[in-house]
RNA sequence: GCCGGGGUGACAGAGCGGCAAUGUGAUCGCCUGCAGAGCGAUUUUGUGUCGGUUCAACUCCGACCUCCGGCACCA
């Protein structure tokens, strides 16, 4: 299997640190706002790795920390004139409620910045004792110029970084270039008592300070936006590698691709920031998922409504198909040879593209030939069909995708029943009540199908929603 | 200025030293009481430009044009 990291910018054979165990990190949200469509790209695509590496039966630890202190969430509690706390506390809810709809599963822990301060703090100390960052006037800085390999993971020198930068000039740094580790508490700002008094930790060592704590001193993965590349991962590696003095710090590092919005990039300023939320008012959040899915995640994806609805077409397309192999029963033995070669090239096709990078567009293009055959096929080969639930409900697992679970609040009894009265209907071709019935059905959430003399019926996905 | 990633049919978008996936859209036909779904067929000279290497280049090399992103708060 191969995986692209971003320090060597090539595919690099996978091969985990310790044994069968992957240890993975991935840099989640700061909770000040509703989660947007780039969080969903990011974490869908992390989610997807993560199963993959289930599925290839590894065992796979995923801590994300969540940033629940910062001056974004600070000034945002201030214009609403509630506490910082209360806050974060109420986006991160929306947050793990907007993850749980669009299926992602695989986070083994999430980690709040504020709940593990103490290890920050052990983390700065040590550092200042090493000599890699020093405290001045209430803060503590990470003194960049002591760390030689900073910029190794942009391919920034850190001449060029300097020469072209509009650092922010802070008189208390000795050098633009070092970052905070230790923000002194300012007026009316929430605090933690430290060895430098009152303030508050800074990003990047939130990061290192729950990774090492749960994953070690060196794991296998880390994650996130291509934006995190510089400098927050770099400062990531800086603290990390000066207090273990172990390199490297992490094996493979995977960035996404970028959301676009009319080709540039997401912003408040821009007016063209899209909650997952809004999204969801008119989507089927598994629809959402494929489009998302429908792109390797190096890549950006240009959003827009055109595309996300021919996403929910082709997503459809293969769900159709799907569940209709899924439902299929009473199978006989006879070979369907078409059926078994589709299903046998779609395997291999899927997987190799699997193992490529998690490269999900080509993997999903090869579900399209075996869709179609399933269209075609009678479906009376037993061995075939039993291979192909088996298959579907793999890269259900792997994917989050086609996974039906619209729960029924009637019992199917009810409905049975009604769909025999319009069988009958349909019979004695009183076709204005069956189509009332439908219309009646339809309007309860459930889409009904007439296939031939019989009436498929399922929990519409769509009409669920919020 | 520095760093990174792109430019492929109407649109989206993979792959690859020889055959250019896949989806969506459009057109026609079939199926159907209708709807939906589906099936069959058709659809445009499709690889940014110019050179080079090669028997063979969309793929490798060079130059150029152009788009997007990062450069110290970002998924």
């Amino acid at each position: 299997m191969l995986v692209y990291s971003t320090m060597s910018r090539t595919k690099e054979e996978f091969e985990p640190l310790k044994g069968r165990i992957v240890k993975m990190f991935v840099c989640g949200p700061t909770v000040y706002d509703y989660p947007h469509i780039g969080h969903a790209k990011t974490y869908v695509a992390m989610d997807v790795v993560a199963r993959y590496l289930h599925f290839k039966g590894y065992s796979v630890f995923y801590v994300q920390n969540i940033t629940d202190i910062d001056d974004k969430i600070i000034n945002r509690a201030k214009e609403q004139g509630i506490s910082a706390e209360e806050l974060a506390e109420r986006f991160l809810r929306i947050y793990y409620e907007d993850m749980e709809r669009l299926n992602i599963k695989s986070v083994s822990l999430f980690a709040r910045a504020t709940q593990h301060v103490d290890e920050i703090i052990e983390q700065i100390e040590d550092l200042i004792a090493k000599g890699y960052a020093y405290e001045s006037n209430g803060s503590v800085y990470f003194d960049v110029s002591k760390f030689g390999d900073f910029g190794n993971l942009s391919g920034q020198r850190k001449e060029e970084l300097v020469a072209g930068a509009r650092v922010e000039v802070d008189e208390n740094k000795r050098s633009p270039e070092d970052f905070a580790l230790w923000k002194k508490m300012k007026e009316d700002e929430p605090f933690w008592d430290s060895p430098w008094g009152r303030g508050r930790p800074g990003w990047h060592i939130e990061d290192t300070a729950i990774s090492i704590n749960y994953l070690g001193q060196q794991y296998d993965m880390h994650g996130g936006g291509i934006d995190l590349i510089f400098p927050h991962h770099e400062a990531e590696i800086a603290i990390a590698e000066s207090i273990t003095g172990k390199k490297p710090f992490v094996r493979y590092w995977l960035h996404t691709g970028f959301l676009l919005v009319n080709g540039e990039k997401m912003a408040k300023s821009l007016g063209n920031f899209l909650t997952i939320r809004e999204i969801l008012k008119s989507y089927d959040p598994m629809a959402l998922r494929f489009f998302l899915l429908y792109a390797h995640y190096r890549s950006p994806i240009d959003f827009s409504y055109d595309l996300l609805n021919e996403a929910t077409e082709a997503y459809d397309r293969l769900d159709n198909s799907f569940r209709k192999a899924l439902e299929a029963q009473d199978t006989e033995e006879r070979e369907e040879k078409e059926l078994r070669e589709t299903l046998e090239s779609c395997r291999k096709k899927f997987f190799d593209a699997m193992d490529d990078d998690f490269n999900t567009r080509e993997a999903i293009a090869a579900l399209f030939p075996l869709a179609k055959a399933i269209n075609q096929s009678v479906l009376t080969d037993d061995r075939a069909v039993t291979e192909l639930k088996e298959f579907i409900g793999e890269i259900s697992g792997i994917l989050g995708l086609f996974e039906h679970r619209g729960e029924v609040s009637v019992k199917p009894e009810i409905i049975d029943g009604v769909l025999e009265i319009r069988r009958i209907l349909r019979e004695e071709k009183r076709y204005d009540l069956a189509d009332m019935i439908r219309g009646k059905l339809g309007e309860c959430g459930i889409e009904i199908e007439d296939r031939g003399k019989e009436t498929k019926w399922r929990i519409s996905q769509r009409s669920t929603d919020q």
